[in-house]
DNA sequence: CTTCTTACA
DNA sequence: TGTAAGCA
């Protein structure tokens, strides 16, 4: 809630007209006004005779170009949509949104001065490594300076740089490292993006259509509540599943004799 | 004139 | 969902 990652221009504020909204979101002004139509997107204000758009909008066009890429109905998705905007409604006030919008970490921030990274990565100074770590908001140059000029960095993950410094002492080239983050940033992203779909629509369907009561409304927050530590337990066992049948794999392959056994023990 | 809307395919 | 013509 604190953290403010600089990612994109400033001007995040701007009013969009139907055209920038839709060219923005990738879908056609044609279908905006069909989406408004039908209730999935929330009437623009109206200055005159043009149509005033905001982020909100944005987003839920974007929500709603992601689902229908999935294979989701415009029909589904109301209801989806209705489910979510019921929830708010009563939410807003016991603080449902903030539990969803709440960042899902409990890392403290830290700053760290240039020199003291660099010297946690045995003196090696990568600058192109360095700019990709700013570009994926592992290292936010604080405010005074920017770019990779910078001298001192707010890190958001302290573990995650841990992971990256690690990597590095094992002998993984730094240009290796952020560029397996990168990839790996993406495959999150998609199974984040899978797991609250699910959840939306396995459990929050249910509150579709009408107002929700106290009991449902207290039922929803600590629901939301569980979100995190289940989809963590879930991937965590998956990722150690996945991991040891690769590496067992992997062995299996490379390492013959009695030294497999052995080895595979320690997995 | 441009932007938005409506209607038709 | 694209396109064309009418409206403000």
């Amino acid at each position: 809630m604190k953290l403010q990652v600089p990612s994109q221009g400033a001007g995040d504020r701007a009013e969009l007209r139907i055209d920038d909204l839709a060219r923005a979101a990738g879908t056609t002004v044609r279908n905006v006004r069909a989406y408004q139509d039908r209730g999935l997107l929330p009437p623009a204000a109206r200055r005159g005779r043009a149509n005033i758009y905001e982020q909100a909008h944005l987003e839920r066009l974007q929500l709603i170009a992601q689902l229908l890429d999935r294979g989701h109905t415009l029909a589904g998705i109301k209801e989806l949509l209705d489910a979510w905007e019921s929830g708010t409604g009563l939410g807003g006030v016991l603080g449902l949104v903030a539990e969803v919008t709440a960042p899902w970490s409990d890392e403290e921030p830290v700053r760290l001065g240039r020199a003291a990274m660099v010297e946690s990565f045995h003196g090696v100074e990568d600058l192109h490594a360095i700019d990709v770590a700013v570009r994926l908001g592992v290292l936010i140059p604080v405010p005074e300076d920017d770019g990779v000029d910078a001298d001192e960095f707010l890190v958001p993950s302290p573990g995650l740089l841990d992971v990256a410094v690690e990597l590095h002492a094992l002998g993984v080239p730094l240009p290796a490292i952020t560029g397996h983050l990168e990839e790996l940033r993406q495959d999150i992203t998609h199974l984040a993006r899978r797991f609250v779909e699910f959840s939306a629509i396995h459990i929050f369907v249910r509150y579709a259509g009408h107002q929700l009561t106290d009991q449902e409304a207290v039922e929803a927050v600590g629901t939301v509540r569980r979100l995190r530590p289940l989809a963590r337990a879930a991937v965590d066992a998956e990722l150690a599943r996945a991991m040891r049948l690769e590496a067992t794999r992997l062995l299996d392959a490379a390492v013959a004799g009695p030294l497999r056994e052995l080895v595979r023990e320690e997995l």
